[in-house]
DNA sequence: CTAGAGATTCTCT
DNA sequence: GAGAATCTCTAGG
């Protein structure tokens, strides 16, 4: 018998922490996604943190930018960037106000709203694809530039907002090197996942692709 | 399951 | 102009 989710918000505290004890302590909690058609919410299941500027794998290790300047402000906030020429990846900004930190959302298991979902991942073979990759969970719940900046935390009606869940127990969190970072040598385990979880995204090693003649 | 390559445009140098 | 915190398709085991 497994107790359910519970459906109260994550506190912005929660955030305000270093990003090495708030990336591993995400996974379980639910993000929910408030649509038009209605809700679609996830339950995340794999990781990454990026340490600000210690962090040659992190956007914000140049220092700040038009387009990372949401991971240098307050914690709780949504991060979110375009990638490859066509994909949108999301974080949640962590530590205080000006310090640049921040977990990717890479990988969740789509807890309600998946008919919502597979409408907008049509190429998805089974649910468990829904949102198995970073790019793959933004698109499931539809989240692009327009929401870059929004805050998970804030009280009443918001696009979206962390749940508390159901926190993982310490023994069944995996963790390793990030996916396709380059710059950092895959020294840094900072990649964290749900032991056994099937809708955990498989490791791809960096390949910097070459240009056709 | 694994591996390779194309897609497509933004961002910063 | 180079390269990107990726995905999908194809081919092969």
């Amino acid at each position: 018998m497994i107790a359910p989710p519970d459906r109260t918000p994550l506190p912005r505290e929660f955030f305000d922490r270093p990003v090495l004890e708030v990336a591993p302590d995400l996974l379980g909690r639910i993000l929910v996604r408030s649509t038009p058609d209605g809700p679609i919410a996830v339950r995340l299941t794999e990781v990454e943190a990026y340490d600000g500027p210690n962090d040659p794998g992190s956007h914000a290790y140049r220092g700040r930018t038009p387009r990372n300047d949401v991971m240098f402000g307050p914690p709780g906030h949504v991060y979110v960037y375009f990638t490859y020429g066509m994909w949108f990846c999301m974080n949640l900004v962590c530590g205080p106000d000006g310090t640049a930190s921040a977990v990717l959302l890479r990988a969740g298991e789509v807890v309600e709203g998946a008919e919502l979902a597979r409408k907008r991942r049509l190429s998805a073979r089974n649910d468990k694809e829904l949102a198995k990759g970073p790019a793959r969970l933004a698109t499931a719940l539809d989240v692009g530039r327009a929401l870059d900046g929004t805050d998970a935390c804030a009280a009443g009606e918001t696009p979206l907002k962390m749940l508390t869940g159901t926190p993982i127990a310490r023994d069944q969190v995996r963790n390793g090197p990030r996916t396709g970072v380059s710059g950092d040598g895959g020294v840094h385990p900072w990649r964290f996942w749900i032991a056994n979880d099937p809708t955990v995204s498989p490791y791809r090693a960096h390949a910097p692709r070459r240009r056709s003649s």
